[in-house]
DNA sequence: GACACATGTAAGGTTTTTCTTACACCGGAC
DNA sequence: GTCCGGTGTAAGAAAAACCTTACATGTGTC
């Protein structure tokens, strides 16, 4: 099931976009299945532009994805859920990963 | 050999401590073993204050753990390492430790 | 038409994080 | 004493993140 193992730019977006407590509770949220952003701004208690800047942050982790949908009656809605995304962190696999970091080539030993 | 599940908190504060590629490499060169923060500093091309306020942040949040120790010729090194940390960060994961995240209940729905 | 409810985004201010520079201390070697 | 290498920290600028307010669109209902 662990599709790849991530790289070290994608491993830092992930963590750096959940290094947020309200993108856990979003994700938290997600996690029992999709849900479009004005019920889920109300559920979370947070205002829709807020809610709307912390999805795109997720999404542009791809710990979300989002279908925009038309209801029955005509409504435009936004559908958000969570990717099942997996990461196991650790000392040793985050060595790993730091080699395919972006700018791992900038702390060159002194040349001079 | 899994210590305990972290609270909302402490992942919070694990999560948010390693969403940055400087720290994340020093937990990288800390993986193989200790290491003392002047040559640290060198070994990733980095400012010692700078170094410094990065470990910090990974301490506080309980990644690594420092000691102040005296060498044989009465020199004062501080070695730092990396702690045996292992993190299982999928959205169901996300979810159960949401409800233990400070002010979790700040944005409570009406319960009625 | 006005209203309710969904979408999105731009502007602006506040707060936090990040980083450099500069300073302080201690102990051994020359 | 001076120099070197280790420690720590404070001040301040720069950059990024965060959040609110306000505005814009569209559709169905009254």
């Amino acid at each position: 099931m662990t599709a790849r193992e991530p790289t070290g730019a994608e491993l830092l977006a992930a963590l750096s976009a959940l290094a947020n407590a309200h993108r856990l509770r979003i994700i938290g949220a997600l996690a029992d299945g999709r849900q479009y952003v004005s019920l889920l701004a109300r559920e979370l208690g947070m205002s829709r532009p807020l809610l709307h800047m912390h999805l795109q942050r997720l999404q542009a982790a791809g710990l979300v994805t989002g279908e925009l949908e038309l209801t029955a009656d005509g409504k435009a809605v936004k559908y958000f859920e969570a990717t099942e995304f997996a990461f196991s962190i650790t000392p040793q696999a985050i060595k790993e990963i730091v080699p395919t970091l972006p700018e791992s080539a900038k702390g060159r030993d002194t040349d001079s």
